[in-house]
DNA sequence: CTGAAAGCGCTAACAT
DNA sequence: ATGTTAGCGCTTTCAG
């Protein structure tokens, strides 16, 4: 090829966005002014105001976040980290953070938190959440500390589901309540020695604070639990299936009452018994916990102790918010009840 | 109180978090030296980069983001907009996409996409997105051009689900094959006079595509569809119920299978038999679409078309980062296909 | 009310 | 292999 070829400049690909200066010129006026019109437009004659905003328009001007944030030192981003982005209940809170997140001006980052104290949890989080404001940090096992990545960011930290040590503030529920509630639904029919909690791992709080709530209700009706009463596991619809398989078939005389610590295990005990022919509520009653959509479809609908979460998400957001736009604010704890809805599966019969 | 308190200097609140310059002058460097260290490490003595390394642990160095970002226009993130964050649809894909976008070293920031055209729309993809280096953009309806204000930030977008005009990459979804499977399994023991197509919103790409393929195999099959055996009407499970109640009792006599546009809707349908005292499969078979966690569930288990998500999420983020990475591949255009997955709901009777 | 100028913290030429 | 320096595009005193 003729070597005179290289000599043509090659053409700049990369065509600079407009840039305030742009405006500044097209408008004929300063940076400076520019920049007040945009944000601060009382600070500027109308004339001027219309004059920029017109050359804005005209050339499409965007302000450069990044220089913006160099600057102010603010994005408009919220991190929301959660334990595994599996499942309904994640993804509700989700939605209604995000929704919450727009409407306050702010725009959600999610992140799945890695598992606990693995080592890219490390660097993951912190490069991940380098141009967040805040982070939401949730999760249901007990033993939390925020993980020391993310608190050398030096941010406002939201705890949500579980108190975490270093969280700026806490959003907590109350697990307790509804299962409360559900256990002395159940005692109402049933004979405090024919119910029986079926957990999942214990590790998980709101398995635990639930089998503790159950408990203390029994012992309240004269009758604390035996431990067959009271046994966790797992939250699989295949706990449930094997529970109900290896207890329910000598129980056909009487009437059982079972507290599931997820909607899922509670499906489980629902198809056993339906296939082992006993009848749903008459001779098993079923109440599961997490308010699930599947609870209202599935035949009998099931009684569900409902946790909050649409709230739960928004509420995280609005305190997020809230402890970034005035940083001085005491800590906020709050407790988020729950509670019971009452379905076929354990319908009171007249 | 004493004037002369007003003489000493406010103690400076906002801690200057340390800057590249602090680490250089702990290492005894210049910062040009720091910055190498960090982003390419080959190019520094080794006994120099540790010390730079020291330093950096020392003083907990971070490195802004936003000054980043401002030289090097990369933020690492990737707008994700979603058509309305509802259902375990969008959940699904958002998960996967995660998952990927953590792999290649992406954060993903999330967005439930505004309402088509509303005003909002305009400013909030903007202002949300004007960090992001591109854009995973979903939709389910027909009518797609990437939102102007978007397509102003010049950012690659892939399209997933429809075909986007104005998207640099499109994702797409094969939704006849797996209605055509679906069709061909029912036909196979059932009449084509005796097939159903229940469909939802006819502005909904998946539910038209599906309509047509069923039509189209009841066409092969020598017997085109009557007018009231595809019928478009909702994505609910009140919709098939309605249905159901209408057509089944009258049909009795005779093998009724349907095809439902989603597994809501084929709920409905199953319910309602099951109402009516119609055996499943036997008087009536089922088959519903997107492969929802219910299908597995619910008894009889449903059998369903499987719409791909993980991979759908997978894929757009691979598809963006790749466009991100290397702008001038040639635009990309993927179909996946989608299956059937048969159960119990429309299993052939030996 | 507006303009000039000083950075924000970093990367990338360009020197050395 | 390392240092010097010039910006990236914006906000914000500080003067006029």
């Amino acid at each position: 090829m003729d070597e005179r070829e290289n000599l043509i400049p090659r053409i700049r690909i990369r065509k600079r966005s407009v840039s305030i200066q742009d405006v500044a010129d097209r408008a004929a006026v300063s940076i400076a002014t520019v920049s007040r019109a945009v944000n601060k437009p009382h600070l500027v004659a109308a004339e001027t105001a219309t004059r920029v905003q017109h050359a804005i328009e005209e050339l499409g001007y965007r302000p450069n976040r990044f220089a913006q944030g160099l600057m102010t030192q603010r994005s408009g981003l919220l991190g929301m980290a959660l334990p595994d982005l599996r499942g309904e209940f994640d993804f509700e809170i989700l939605r209604s953070a995000d929704a919450e997140a727009r409407r306050l001006g702010y725009q959600i980052l999610v992140s799945a938190l890695p598992p606990h104290g693995s080592p890219s949890s490390a660097s993951a989080l912190a490069g991940a959440f380098g141009l967040v404001e805040g982070v939401a940090l949730m999760a249901l096992e007990s033993d939390n500390r925020v993980p020391p990545q993310l608190s050398d960011l030096r941010l406002p930290i939201v705890g949500v589901g579980v108190s975490f040590d270093g969280a700026t503030d806490v959003l907590l529920v109350n697990h307790a309540s509804g299962a409360r509630a559900a256990t002395i639904h159940l005692l109402s029919t049933t004979m405090p020695e024919n119910c029986f909690y079926l957990g999942g791992p214990p590790h998980l709080v709101d398995s635990r604070e639930r089998a503790d709530a159950f408990s203390a209700c029994l012992s309240a009706a004269g009758s604390p639990p035996r431990p067959d009463q009271v046994i966790c596991n797992e939250c699989s619809m295949a706990w449930g299936e094997h529970w109900a398989n290896e207890v329910l078939p000598s129980r056909r005389d009487r009437t059982t009452a079972v507290l599931a610590a997820t909607d899922q295990i509670a499906y489980g005990v629902v198809r056993t018994a339906q296939g082992l022919g006993m009848s749903i509520p008459e001779q098993v009653r079923i109440v599961g916990c997490d308010g699930s959509s599947l609870a209202s479809i599935i035949r009998p609908t099931l009684s569900t102790v409902r946790v909050p979460r649409d709230e739960l998400g928004r509420l995280a957001i609005r305190t997020l918010v809230a402890r970034i736009e005035e940083p001085e604010t005491p800590p906020l704890r709050v407790v988020l009840d729950t509670d019971l809805t009452v379905r076929e599966s354990s319908a009171l019969i007249a």
